[in-house]
DNA sequence: GGTGAAATCGCCCGAGC
DNA sequence: GCTCGGGCGATTTCACC
């Protein structure tokens, strides 16, 4: 299933593509002093073993209105499955990322709303949909991801 | 600096670049029934204004030899600025993402490691760094992130 | 926002190292 | 395995309506 481990190029191509997915192949064999069709032998190896998932935009949410970050620890009852609570929060749109977690909580929910009103109605949602024992949320008053995005700094 | 709310077919074009930035402008025209001239415009107008920020690849890190997902709460002494802990936090190729948070604990950060042993040494670095008064580490088992990836389902 | 044309790029082929 | 070169179709990009 997995391909020889990446070499020395492989994690360079990658970290070009990561800075920005839209440079041309040419480009980046430039930068890698590599023949145009050797860097698209070896992107097309890279998608085709898994290891470049997809290609997606980052989206400043905050100038979409949604600009209210929160986590919350979920807690479940005994029975529950954690497949469950992660198949019914990937359909919200406010999560952003689902984490099972070993320890006194069984799960962290990264969200992204509107507003304090929208964060209420999706935590409630979260409550009911689940035999959930407990919550605490914790509020994002500044964030900073990989490969740049200020939700902080883009106040409308 | 920001320009107009985004209409329906600005945000439909933005969910068709976040499931795939690799469409073709005639693809995305076709879609949204409008001239490729047009997407491009849009496209150009929402990065210029900042809602589009960049577009990048989304890699599979467990298939990198980077399997193992924490978080962890770091509360710091009532001197410390919150710009440094990001700042510093920022430079480590093992923070995914840094969170600053109102309530019990000053950071949530989301770390990516390759086994326990660099789980051990990152969480040394963070607390050597730092004037942190306590660290909290949660341990994650499985992760979805919004726009596929499947941490757990990619054991090599 | 649409149209059309030019420049660029991606892409596939083969030959050769 | 990689490079080089050619050629074609697709795409991007631009000026103009």
């Amino acid at each position: 299933m997995t391909g020889e481990p990446l070499d020395a190029t492989d994690r360079e191509i990658l970290a070009l593509l990561r800075e920005d997915a839209r440079r041309t192949l040419s480009d980046i064999a430039a930068r890698v002093t590599l023949s145009t069709a050797a860097v698209k032998r070896r992107i097309d190896r890279l998608q085709q073993e898994g290891v470049i998932v997809g290609f997606t935009v980052q989206v400043d949410h905050a100038k979409l209105g949604w600009g209210v970050e929160a986590f919350t620890q979920l807690r479940f009852f005994g029975t529950t499955h954690v497949d469950e609570i992660v198949r019914t929060t990937t359909r919200m749109p406010e999560a952003q990322a689902v984490f099972t977690i070993a320890g006194d909580t069984d799960a962290l929910v990264w969200l992204r709303v509107r507003d304090m009103r929208h964060l209420q109605d999706t935590l409630d949602e979260l409550r009911r949909s689940h035999h959930i024992t407990s919550t605490k949320t914790l509020m994002v008053l500044d964030s900073w991801t990989r490969g740049q995005q200020w939700p902080g700094a883009s106040r409308t």
